[in-house]
RNA sequence: GCCGAUAUAGCUCAGUUGGCCAGAGCAGCUGAUUUGUAAUCAGCCGGUCGGCGGUUCGAAUCCGUCUAUCGGCUCCA
């Protein structure tokens, strides 16, 4: 006998060898048909697959993570048995469940491909097979008979995989004519299927490097229902909508020019109000937070980033040097702002008693990104650091990263990003090749960022191997209305930098120190930034940032002159507002200024006239009634001050 | 940079198997209308059909190439 624990910590006694299914089953026929999965000891079973050992278990269905994983997984062997049908002789990688379905990256042979237009019937053969109801079937494979079969087969990728895997540790899956290596879990049979959809086609380098073969990653998605295919869609559409590209357009926000260049943004006048009240309200924290503002220029010689490292690791995948008639002389456009801000702080010698120092820029920014890479406003090629260097003691390090990390909390809070996600980037200690600076410095600044997000009480995930090559990082991650996620804020901390400017204090033994210097952008980048605000808004901008907060609108052009009065008024008292006096009916100056989502609308005619009042539209709402000019002034300046408390 | 798809007016899109001067709606301009809570009417303007080269009697349409965009991959100081 087998005890088995359940989520709720009641302990039931079974038969060793008993399935998840028949747990399931005795529990309700009900959760027996919905389940997908089975979690055991925080593994994922087949329903089917025999439970021998005391276990904590957890019956998952399609509303749980894991359920849709099995479910996509097995969806991905479907696939791969049908495109297998349809073209003999492909050789498969790996096929997971993603966030939202699964791939399949399939090699084919030379001179074969497949294109979206083979979607239909693709998507059609594998319906047909999941109607079949073919049971997925796992057996344990000896490493020796596995190896042989693939090498028969001359399947190198999977010869591969196996020699990756530890003997006793193989398993295949067949469902129907097809049999796969895969660890699983998998469903019970294909009949789960009910929905299928083939999203795109794309190109994946095997193992993720780019210097090995490209593989064809077909993505798809299913569902347990068709309905739910039906919304998904739906969704997708409505996603595509807060797209930051169209919304800057539809709005006026941005624009890209190839004459200028790729990746570099054009701010548009409301954009660039924006850009610039989003950045007037950081400074205004900064100061609070004892910021001291700096300015650099964009350019600087070669030689500041041969000092830095920069150079060493990116020079040659970046913009290139800009001669000047000097001999010799070489200068680059700046890709980051700290070895000015290095500079800066050298100018002069510091005592312990100076430190923290706090230098902000809005620094713009070259980096190359590779063409296929630029996207929107988030990938680009030029842009606005919200940058700032902090020159501290080490024993003030921890204090001021916490700092900065309230910072980020103020801005995310202010903005309504309640849904933003904490990594820790550390070095891997496998790769030194990767960074620089010594392994004391490196374990000191990773251990400090530790201690930090644990006092903070942040949820964070812990990343191996992503930090910079000169110290570990603390990215915050928004996602973007198609759920991809983007980093935004920043705090990295730094011991490399100062060693290589050589930046000193002299501390209170009259000795000569090194100060640590945290390198932050609560933002991230200003265009990253707005876009993913974009899209999370869907263009709606709170009150206290948006460019145009309301909007006149004359019944007819004899009511134009007090419309102009009262934009006036309201101007003094610091509403943003514009009228519109164009020469037509008010329903089309009401929808036009809806597809504005300007935030309010105040429509003035005879009664207003007389009463000397606004009847005050809200966007997206309709009409919310009558006010005075002083009223109105008084509700837009309160929600403002309420927004930024 | 790599794989795949796409490229028609400022914007959103039609354009059948190659065949008359390439179309529509919105935006813009002109005029009429003077309007009460999501589109008033009429007229006009606007395009080297992404660029270049080829096939053809004839190309927006077929082929090649370059560029850009989109979806991924890789990358992201």
């Amino acid at each position: 006998m087998i005890k088995i624990t359940f989520p709720d910590k009641s302990v039931k006694e079974f038969e060793s060898g008993i399935t998840g299914f028949e747990i399931a089953k005795g529990i309700s026929s009900r959760l027996a048909k919905e389940a997908l999965s089975v979690g055991v000891n925080g593994e994922i079973y087949d329903l089917l697959r025999p439970i021998t050992t005391n276990a904590k278990i957890a019956v998952y269905k399609w509303e749980d993570k894991q359920g849709k994983d099995t479910f996509w997984h097995s969806s991905a062997h479907l696939m791969a048995e049908a495109i297998e049908s349809f073209w003999p002789g492909v050789k498969l990688w790996v096929g997971p469940s993603v966030d939202s379905g699964f791939y399949y990256d399939v090699d084919f042979p030379e001179g074969m491909a497949i294109t979206e237009k083979d979607f239909p019937k693709i998507e059609k053969k594998m319906l047909e097979l999941a109607q079949k109801k073919n049971q997925y079937i796992r057996s344990e494979v000896a490493k020796e008979e596995a190896l042989k079969h693939y090498t028969e087969k001359g399947d190198e990728f999977k010869v591969d995989l196996i020699n990756g895997l530890e003997d006793g540790t193989i398993t295949f899956y067949t469902q129907g004519d097809f049999t796969d290596l895969c660890k699983g879990p998998h469903l019970l049979d294909t009949g789960y299927i009910k929905a299928i959809k083939l999203m795109s086609i794309a190109g994946a380098y095997w193992k993720g490097d780019e210097n090995n073969k490209q593989l064809t990653r077909v993505y798809g998605i299913t569902f347990p229902k068709k309905k739910l295919l039906d919304e998904y869609l739906v969704m997708l559409e409505e996603a595509k909508k807060r797209d930051h590209r169209k919304i800057g357009k539809e709005l006026e926000l941005f624009t890209f020019s190839s004459r200028v260049g790729l990746g570099l943004p054009l701010w548009l006048p409301k954009g660039a109000k924006l850009k610039e009240r989003l950045e007037n309200f950081l400074k205004k924290v900064q100061i609070e937070y004892g910021y001291e503002p700096v300015i650099t220029p964009h350019i600087g010689l070669k030689e500041l980033w041969e000092i830095s490292g920069h150079y060493a690791k990116y020079g040659k995948d970046s913009f290139q040097s800009i001669k000047t008639p000097a001999e010799g002389e070489e200068f680059l456009l700046k890709p980051m702002n700290c070895p000015h801000h290095c500079e800066i702080y050298k100018c002069k010698p510091h005592s312990y008693r100076d430190l923290p120092i706090r230098y902000a820029e809005f620094g713009t920014v070259y980096r190359y990104e590779q063409s296929g890479e630029l996207h929107g406003l988030t990938r680009v090629r030029g842009f606005t650091q919200d940058d700032a260097h902090i020159f501290c003691r080490p024993d003030q390090l921890k204090e001021e990263f916490i700092k900065v990390i309230d910072i980020v909390l103020y801005i995310f809070k202010t903005l309504d990003f309640e849904n933003f996600t904490t990594q820790i980037s550390l070095r891997d200690k496998e790769d030194k090749e990767k960074y620089i600076g010594s392994d004391e410095n490196w374990e000191k600044s990773e251990q400090a960022i530790i201690e930090v997000c644990e006092e903070k009480g942040l949820k964070t995930t812990v990343e191996i191997g992503e930090a910079a090559f000169y110290g570990p990082k603390l990215d915050f991650m928004v996602k973007d209305a198609l759920g991809r996620s983007w980093q935004l804020g920043t705090i990295q901390v730094d011991y490399n930098l100062p060693e290589r400017f050589e930046l000193e204090y002299t501390g209170s033994d009259n000795e000569k120190h090194r100060p640590v210097m945290i390198h932050r952008a609560p933002f991230g980048s200003m265009e990253r930034f707005i876009a993913v605000l974009t899209e999370h808004t869907a263009g709606k901008f709170p009150l206290w940032l948006t460019s145009e907060q309301a909007v006149i609108l004359p019944i007819s052009e004899r009511f134009n002159d007090y419309a102009k009065e009262v934009m006036n008024k309201l101007k003094l008292t610091d509403v943003r507002v514009t009228v519109d006096d164009r020469n037509e009916k008010i329903g089309k100056k009401i929808r036009d200024n809806e597809v504005k989502r300007i935030p309010f609308m105040l429509i003035v005619g005879e009664k207003e006239v007389e009463g000397n009042t606004l009847s005050v539209r809200k966007q997206g709402e309709g009409d919310i009634g009558t006010m005075t000019i002083d009223e109105f002034s008084n509700f837009i300046n309160n929600r403002v001050a309420e927004e930024l408390k």
